[in-house]
DNA sequence: GCTCTGACGATTT
DNA sequence: GAAATCGCCAGAG
């Protein structure tokens, strides 16, 4: 594993229940703001999935992006969560989002 | 060291 | 407002 991929999965790991944050707040939070493309691959690699909550990650769009077992996946679990998806789009995202 | 290849993003059509 | 375009950075081969 390297470092920045251990970085990333670090602040992943901190996102509360019910809340999402984007690719760019992670790349933000571990001071590489142009490295989003970097930040995807990262997670996409490490389907940690009891260990950091990956699905809490979406575009910083509002729509959900992609998931390592499908968006139908993910959208599952975050409705698991308390969060509404509708249409892909992550509904309230700007109150849910949770800025690391 | 170079060339792809992405769980992306902002901009421009 | 959807689709194409370009930029960006870290891994893998």
């Amino acid at each position: 594993m390297t470092d920045f991929q251990q970085q990333v999965l670090t602040v992943v790991a901190r996102i509360p229940r019910g809340r999402v944050t984007t690719y760019a707040a992670i790349a933000r939070a571990i001071g590489r703001p142009r490295a989003v493309r970097a930040v995807g691959t990262a997670v996409g690699n490490n389907p940690d999935a009891p260990k950091v909550p990956c699905h809490r990650v979406v575009r910083s769009d509002g729509s959900v992006g992609d998931y390592a077992f499908g968006q139908k996946q993910k959208i599952y679990l975050l409705r698991s969560e308390g969060i509404e998806i509708v249409d892909g789009q992550v509904v309230h995202f700007s109150r849910i989002f949770f800025d690391l």
